[in-house]
DNA sequence: TGTACATCAGTGAACGCGCGTTCACTGATGTAC
DNA sequence: TGTACATCAGTGAACGCGCGTTCACTGATGTAC
């Protein structure tokens, strides 16, 4: 194949951000390789740098894209009424300690899927998980309608990836299930 | 250098375990390559399969150690009195939460240094965390003197590893502080 | 609107490099007598 | 206790392999007239 159109070379780049985003969290940054991810769009290796200068400007990329989706319902929350944010906020607990999101990593949380990875990667992929711990909390907390807002938000933040990540570890579906309801009971109670 | 007695080859034995369970947990597993933990041994990479079959059969090894290793003190605590239980899961909480824990990977909890890379490794060492997981919230139900002991346990080890991961990812002090204080209130309210 | 040419998205081979693992070699250790 | 020999811990070079990245090439697309 030779020369694409503009409009079809913007497709294929999305289609990149969107592959490598569910590859880097199903198997991990370090684990999924550039040739991986071209395969699965398609394309052959060599083109990637028609379209990121390096693999770590797509994780960069990708990474910020999924942070992004996966807090969409609840920022948007944030110029709607109490009683709407307060049903946002559930939504959001109840689908991310759903069986689905468990043993769906390549849809879900990015944090949850990749964060011990994160504290050894480059600096510069590390701030993006950095930023999303500090988008998460704070999208949260905006939801809360309390005197402790901010350590709430952040103590529902840690209940939430913690279980997640304790849950995908356990590979065994009645630890898996008390992991989660006992998440669910606690934060949920957390809203008031 | 030739041939060395028994004795040294043990010792040389559990050099290179100690030293892989460190580097491991700070770098990731994927991410330390035998050469490494070797020459951080003072050794050459040649001699490696003297002592272990393979890098996986080294992790198998190494993880399993330092689960124990962390695990040591509350596993301990089994038959003792109930007092004793409750100052031993409380020591083992504030040390777990304590800003030590977070700035030094290599020597803490491998289920929070580890985790999300658990789920994508080969299945012997992915059966490890899951007993590793086991071992955790059974050692901390045993220190409980409460109805609901196993879901209390099982949400104990999600807010400590949440918060260790979530505070590691977040590089800034004051969010760091404020995700360990939240945890630590948390989990002590829990103990009853 | 049509023509001529420059651009560049995607291809596929090749690059250097580091990985896990293997191997011939060494000489001190362990063992059989 | 001393001797002769087999064993094998550790060395350092080499193996195949897959990684991220580069590059010459292609031909359709974009653009200037």
């Amino acid at each position: 194949m030779a020369r694409v159109s503009n409009e079809e070379k913007a497709k294929t780049h999305e289609k990149i951000i969107d592959i490598a985003s569910e590859m880097f969290r199903n198997n991990g940054i370090e684990a999924t390789g550039v040739a991986d991810i071209m395969k699965a769009a398609n394309l052959t290796h060599g083109g990637f740098y028609r379209h990121f200068t390096s693999k770590t400007a797509l994780a960069i990329e990708a990474i910020e894209r999924a942070i992004s989706e996966s807090l969409s319902d609840l920022e948007e929350a944030k110029n709607k009424s109490k009683t709407d944010k307060k049903a946002a906020i559930q939504i959001y607990i109840q689908r991310y300690l759903s069986e689905e999101h468990v043993m769906d990593s390549a849809n879900g949380c990015p944090l949850a899927a990749l964060g011990t990875e994160a504290p050894h990667m480059p600096e510069e992929i590390a701030n993006v998980f950095t930023n999303g711990t500090k988008r998460a909390i704070a999208a949260i907390a905006n939801t809360l309608n309390q005197d402790q807002k901010n350590q709430n938000a952040a103590l529902i933040m840690t209940t939430l990836i913690g279980s997640v990540i304790l849950a995908r570890m356990s590979r065994d579906d009645v630890l898996q299930n008390s992991i989660l309801v006992a998440a669910k009971k606690s934060t949920l109670t957390l809203l008031g």
